[in-house]
DNA sequence: TCCGATCCAGAGATCGATCTCTGGCCATCA
DNA sequence: TGATGGCCAGAGATCGATCTCTGGATCGGA
């Protein structure tokens, strides 16, 4: 037996299908005996407005794209976008629209261009961005808005949508966290200077560490991966053998770095104290702990989708929102 | 300027709806050169055709629903939800099915029924139940096909479609590996004995150790979480103190163990060889890393898309599909 | 050359919810 | 008591793609 429609209810209600369709969604202005038995009659049936229909005739789909490179995805970036996405599907969720995942890395590249000009969809959310430059143009011509959560690397028009954690705060809190700890001789190991969150936690960190009076040139690059953290390290600890406090511009790369210091014979934290960024899973489960700087990731992901979701409504909004970082203290540092 | 329509194409095509349709949804018996101008003006315009009309003339909507019980997701169990979830969402979009997020722990209970009665989508995949049987007679009752990823607690009909991992078979391997690395003296820490997947294992265990004359009775129950682990084999390791080998049926119930292990003096894998189940994250992190039976989560969720959309289809699929489970060799045992 | 069969283009109808617009009913006031 | 205004129910139209059904055109055979 097929769905009950809006004029099974009607009919069932006696009354008009524009009556039963103003009390259901929400009018007011109808006679309440009448509305009664519309309620009545929607709840004996089972009735469930089809949404197709609605979209159809209303013109807004009641759904929001959350584009993810599951390529990148492994068991230690995961919970990057595990909390992200948490924050992100819960919030549209909240808002009474859907969040349908697209795969960023599928073969049929124009695959999402066309999703995006089908109408199915009111905007999206863009949660993972470091190897996805090649959809970059078909994104940034969307006809619908885009959210991007962190900053990728294409530029963007002045009006984009950009959820960002502040970076450059948390260079500031991992220079004075290490040097409240007593640490003097200090060394960075920054991401790729073409990104520009990697570029601002160097930023923070030098103009801290300025402030403070220490010397803010031992740096080295890595590509915030734990084998990069490694190797970087190992440059490091060559230029700067004497170094005994290292902040690594992401958790993989500190997880790389401390295990070269520990096969260097430094122990960490009594010789040298070491800081991450991020605080996914790796912090808590590697030997020492990791002492870090949190993104508040499940955060950006709930406050992109309620911008995102402003923005369709028209509302008037804070496009490029920036959410604190905090210190994690473990272990490490 | 609003999106170009059928209308819009037919017109510079200079051919009416029907033949534009036609054309564009692939029919062949349209003359060559109207198939080329309509072609041709879909793609001058930019044409892409609009789902909801599609689907509520067709009634098909394109989507199915990914359930998930974000509250249950952590750091630490984050990998078994982005295998699956990645499976899935991959599976479905090379279906060219739209897959949509329904977190299942939100607020509101009768959100989720009421979605699957919408039309919105053509049936649904549940990827974590554990928490969640507050909302499985509303799933068992839907309108729409659901995939259980696992078996979960509730009863299910006897066409219900589950994907599971071989639990039997991952006993098996579990018991035969700690006998051929020389274990003799072996305990079980089992999970809730209310659940399918932990009785299997368990009789998989048993009847490997039965075959090779072992003594199976030292077993204990925890429920899947690491401390559950810790106090578990707290309990073993009172009763029998002399044991060498242990399979503990969930990766966090083996690290707790083996924080319990190492703390009463037991070197891993020395003095005691520790197996666990399901291969996420923390078993390539701990220290030793974990030996342990593993469950292809991204398959079982690329299985789980592709036996629904099967079933939506209306195709002849085997509705209990059971994966092989592997050994992974690392270092506790 | 004419008729019948085949093929295919196009007008109309359809899916279900909702907006517009008309008109009926009731109340109030002269 | 009749007229005017307000309020609200209901018929019709609408969104865009696609299915049905009709009829015109073309081709082959007699």
């Amino acid at each position: 037996m097929p769905r009950p429609t809006l004029v099974d209810v009607a009919k069932i209600a006696g009354v008009s299908r524009a009556t039963a369709a103003r009390v259901l969604s929400g009018e007011t202005k109808v006679d309440v005996r009448m509305a009664a038995a519309v309620e009545r009659a929607a709840k004996e049936l089972g009735y469930e407005a089809n949404s197709a229909a609605r979209v159809l005739r209303g013109g807004r789909a009641g759904a929001i794209a959350l584009i993810v490179a599951f390529n990148e995805l492994d068991s230690l970036t995961g919970t990057f976008f595990t909390s992200v996405l948490k924050g992100a599907a819960k919030g549209l969720y909240a808002g009474e629209v859907q969040p349908v995942l697209l795969p960023a890395d599928h073969e049929d590249g124009d695959r999402i261009p066309r999703f995006l000009r089908s109408g199915a969809i009111d905007g999206a959310i863009v949660i993972l961005q470091h190897e996805i430059t090649h959809l970059a143009q078909a994104l940034v011509d969307s006809p619908v808005p885009i959210a991007w959560v962190g900053r990728p690397r294409v530029a963007l028009a002045p009006d984009a949508i950009v959820v960002d954690s502040d970076n450059y705060g948390g260079g500031r809190l991992a220079a004075r966290a290490l040097a409240d700890a007593g640490r003097r001789r200090l060394g960075i190991i920054a991401g790729p200077s073409d990104m520009e969150p990697a570029r601002d936690r160097i930023r923070g960190w030098r103009d801290e560490l300025a402030q403070l009076g220490i010397d803010d040139s031992p740096i080295v690059h890595g590509e915030f991966t734990l084998v990069s953290g490694s190797a970087a390290m190992a440059r490091l600890l060559k230029r700067h053998p004497d170094l005994d406090g290292v902040f690594a511009s992401s958790d993989l790369m500190a997880s790389g770095a401390i295990r070269v210091l520990q096969a260097a014979g430094r122990r960490v934290p009594s010789d040298v104290a070491v800081i991450g960024f991020d605080d996914v899973s790796i912090a808590t489960t590697m030997d020492p702990t990791l002492t870090t700087v949190r993104q508040p990731l499940e955060d950006m992901g709930r406050v992109a989708a309620e911008t995102i979701l402003a923005v369709v409504q028209g509302r008037d909004v804070d496009r490029r929102p920036i959410l604190d970082t905090t210190l994690v203290q473990r272990e490490s540092a």
